[in-house]
This record gives C-alpha cells, sequence and structure tokens, in this order.
DNA sequence: CACTCTCCCTGAAAGC
DNA sequence: TGCTTTCAGGGAGAGT
C-alpha cells in the first residue's frame, strides 16, 4: 500500500523521465477516485517533464509549461515504466508515450488513486494540498507542535498518526510499526501522550519511515513490474499483518480501530 | 470545527 | 472443487 516511503521510492525511480518530452496521451480509464480532467491530453501533449517531487503522498511531475501533473496512488496504484514494446493489461488507466519511446503506465485495479491537472503556482491552493500538515519526514516537526495540536484530544494516537491533516504521509501500515518501534500502545489517546514521548514518537517516524525508504529502494530495481515495490517490505514488517506472532515474552495483536486493522505487542507497547 | 462512520473498488482469502 | 462472502486500505463526504 503506497505511503511516504513507497511514494518517495517511486518519485526517485520515476527520474528515468525527467526532461523527456511527451508524445502521447492515452486515457483507458478516467474515471478514478475524481474523473481526469478533460482537458489533460492537450495539456500534457508535447510537454516536457522538467521535475519530479513528493508531497506528502502526492506524486507532483512538474511541466516546463507552468503545469504540474499530480498522481495520487490510493492504495493499489502503481506507476511503472516500460522503455517499448508496451502491451496494455488489465486495470492499465493512464499511459503517456515519450519522444524517447519510453511510455509510463499509470496502474490501479482498485481505483482509489486520482491524477489531475493544475496550474504549478496554484498546486498549495488545491484543497487536497492545502489540507495537508507537515510532512512525515519534515525535520521542522518537532514534539512541541504535534504536543500542542493533541494535549486535548480524545483520539487514540493510532487514529491520529492516520490524520494527514495534522502529520502527512503516514498510512495504516507504518502506523503500527511505528508505535510498536516506539513502544507506545495505539490506544493511548492524544491528550495522555507526554512531550517526552511524543518525541520518542517522532524518532520512530523518521527511523521506520526512512528505513522503509531504504529497503524500497532497494527493491525498486524490479520497478518494471508491477508487485516490485512491495515485495521485500513485507519481510521488514515487525507487527502489521503478524498475528499471533511471539516478540519476546509477547504476541503480537490485532484490533480495529476506526474501522482499521491495528496490530501492536500489549505488553511492550505500554508507555513506559 | 472536530470527530466518527460509510463508501468507493477489486482481488485475495476465508467460509461454506 | 467451486461458489459466495468478507476483508483490505486512503481519504472524501455525510452525519453528528
Amino acid at each position: 500500500m503506497p505511503e511516504l516511503p513507497e511514494v518517495e521510492t517511486t518519485v526517485k525511480a520515476l527520474s528515468v523521465i525527467l526532461n523527456q518530452k511527451i508524445s502521447y496521451v492515452k486515457i483507458h480509464t478516467s474515471k478514478l477516485r475524481f474523473k481526469i480532467p478533460n482537458n489533460i491530453i492537450n495539456i500534457l501533449r508535447n510537454s516536457k517533464i522538467s521535475n519530479l517531487r513528493r508531497i506528502a503522498k502526492f506524486i507532483i511531475i512538474d511541466l516546463d509549461i507552468d503545469y504540474s501533473l499530480v498522481i495520487h496512488l490510493g492504495m493499489s496504484g502503481r506507476l511503472k515504466t516500460v522503455n517499448k514494446n508496451y502491451k496494455r493489461i488489465k486495470h492499465d488507466h493512464f499511459v503517456l508515450y515519450f519522444l524517447s519511446k519510453k511510455i509510463l503506465i499509470y496502474h490501479d485495479p482498485r481505483k482509489f488513486g486520482f491524477i489531475d491537472i493544475v496550474k504549478t503556482n496554484e498546486l498549495q491552493k488545491q484543497k487536497y494540498i492545502m489540507s495537508l500538515g507537515i510532512d512525515a519526514l519534515s525535520p521542522n516537526l518537532t514534539a512541541q507542535m504535534i504536543f500542542e495540536k493533541i494535549s486535548k484530544s480524545e483520539v487514540p494516537i493510532k487514529q491520529i498518526l492516520l490524520n494527514q491533516k495534522l502529520i502527512a504521509g503516514i498510512g495504516n501500515i507504518y502506523a503500527s510499526e511505528i508505535l510498536f518501534d516506539s513502544k507506545i500502545s495505539p490506544l493511548t489517546l492524544g491528550k495522555d501522550l507526554e512531550i517526552s514521548l511524543i518525541m520518542k514518537l517522532i524518532n520512530s517516524i523518521r527511523k521506520i519511515l526512512k528505513k522503509a525508504i531504504k529497503y524500497g529502494g532497494s527493491s525498486i530495481r524490479d520497478y518494471r513490474s508491477i508487485d516490485g515495490t512491495l515485495g521485500n517490505f513485507q519481510s521488514n514488517f515487525k507487527v502489521y499483518n503478524k498475528e499471533g506472532k511471539i516478540i519476546g515474552k509477547d504476541v503480537v495483536k490485532k484490533i480495529v480501530q476506526y474501522g482499521r486493522s491495528t496490530f501492536y505487542c500489549p505488553k511492550i507497547q505500554n508507555n513506559k
């Protein structure tokens, strides 16, 4: 599932299309989470990729014509590139053909992702970007900042971590992994987290996400295969999807919070 | 505004 | 075996 590390890895891998000129755009399915804008074909055709970046879980592909292509992978979205001889497979929804014969494909079985085109200088005004909190890997993220926002919250920390308005980039999988690493119970309410624990939490956020990027970076060698991005990560999960696994004197337990599964070790994650 | 819940979608896995 | 049901997840939007 694409969370911050997978998006970061994808953006890095996309460097192969940097400075490339788009020659042809094909929309196979316009109805994703939102409809792909009609004008996207005209804007993209003949433009050149000038920059690639990530904002939270959004992939931003800047063009040389002051427009930016915005891609969100939702939960099953993947981007893949091929050099030529592309043959469309099921769930390939959007395809960019480059003058160099390289091809970029957006593939998304569940269609939870979306694709948008906006003027680059209006990107920050888009509601999906505007509402985002500080990036999970921002060096400016401080415990004080988070403490001020959650010190009255009755919401459990697991759910707080998923709130993109507060901290952007963490999804359901890494939320469990981060809490396990910081030995904080997912059930702890925001208001009950002392600043020292928030500092610990932030350390774990950085540690886990950076580690995932590192592993993602090594698995991305196989970027052309669709499932390549996730393969190597799973073996690194300590608790996610590991219900019943014995860790020390504890056992991984699965609970459901706000309709999302949470995996944790009740004895280890006791906030001590 | 802040919070909770439902829904979108498909494929994999579990259930029968 | 094969059909049916359940579950997974990011985030918008509705409801409270």
